[in-house]
DNA sequence: CAAGTTAGTTTCGACCCGATACTATATGCC
DNA sequence: GGCATATAGTATCGGGTCGAAACTAACTTG
């Protein structure tokens, strides 16, 4: 095992815990946890099919008690509103408000970061993201956790198909159409396009 | 600003979380939490002048406080010993037992990561490892925060010094003879070589 | 020696998080 | 249709995190 590997481990682990302390300081204000901003981003990234609790439960790798707390806090903060899902009255969808939203837009991007990442080469831009999400893919594969990308790029998405408005899409699971700003939204359901079907 | 900053940024972010939920999960059948193995894993690599409670209380951007409420549940649990300064009898040195050692060396490289790492081309680990470097340097200077690094490339430190040991140094700070391994070891009081001295 | 500084602890309150038990709704099988 | 089972979400409890503030002890400076 080459002396880089161990050295690429720390670094990610270290730029997660300056990240995170980062993040606290700029939510204390505003008195919110890191894992707020989380769940926050999280409902703002992903699209209708993904929006409930137990997605959220999965994508942050907690317990569905622990969410419902969180989404009870953001609640009282007027970040997200609840809506009922009309077919299955079991489901709530949750949705961030305006002032969630404007909130996100504040505090999420470091503005420290951004520069940072701003004034790398674009070529090591793009080879450092490549390796991340490489990381990414291993912890969520054997942690069996869920991928969540984007339907554009998803096995269940269908292109091809008529009747389709401009740039939209059609996923094959939830037999449902989906406009062209929905294919960028990430879906629970996600897998990739490449995987072998079984 | 590209497009390709804010990706850079959210898979940083995503990476982060998920390195935290992957260590809670191993961390909770010991009965630990993150922070706990983040305290011990810097008081591993640290040198003697850094082991004290402030210097990690600094390194984990947390309060006096919490860093103390860690470390007594650290030594609890025979992970560390307290050993008083001989000169400054309010410092205390926090020396991570053998117990400790072995716990960081069993929960803190995932394996899941490592392998991950181990099948990425060497010219994208380096670049990978650059860039996440850069983010930390950035993340480190908008918060005022020290950058904690090897006694080997510090300004205070040097080489060519009559009377040193085989591969040691000399630190002109603490005015102290530094061994060839302690030159490996991360300081409280570091700062880069190449920075103009003012 | 007094005043101020620094190292570290203690206490308090708000919140995180997992475990467990619970309600309500949906689905599958006969 | 009816019962078992599965799923979505909530409520509660206990142990732990974390920051703020007050505190003790020891060093330093004037």
């Amino acid at each position: 095992m080459p002396m880089s590997t161990e050295n690429l481990y720390n670094l990610a682990e270290r730029l997660g815990e300056l990240l995170r302390v980062e993040r606290r300081g700029m939510l204390r204000a505003k008195q919110l946890e890191p894992v707020h901003l989380a769940t926050l981003r999280y409902l703002c990234a992903c699209n209708r099919f993904s929006n409930s609790a137990s997605a959220i439960t999965e994508y942050l790798g907690q317990t569905k008690g622990t969410t419902s707390q969180t989404l009870k806090v953001l609640e009282k903060k007027s970040l997200l509103k609840r809506v009922a899902d009309v077919k299955d009255r079991r489901v709530v969808h949750f949705l961030v408000t305006s002032k969630g939203r404007q909130l996100v837009s504040e505090v999420a991007p470091s503005l420290a970061l951004m520069d940072a990442c701003a004034r790398i080469e674009p070529s090591d831009q793009v080879g450092a993201e490549q390796v991340l999400a490489h990381l990414i893919t291993a912890l969520l594969q054997t942690n069996n956790m869920r991928a969540f990308g984007a339907c554009g790029r998803c096995r269940h998405n269908q292109r091809r198909r008529t009747g389709l408005t401009e740039g939209g899409s059609y996923c094959n699971l939830v037999k449902q159409q989906l406009s062209a700003s929905e294919n960028q939204l990430i879906c629970r359901e996600y897998q990739r396009v490449d995987v072998a079907a079984g």
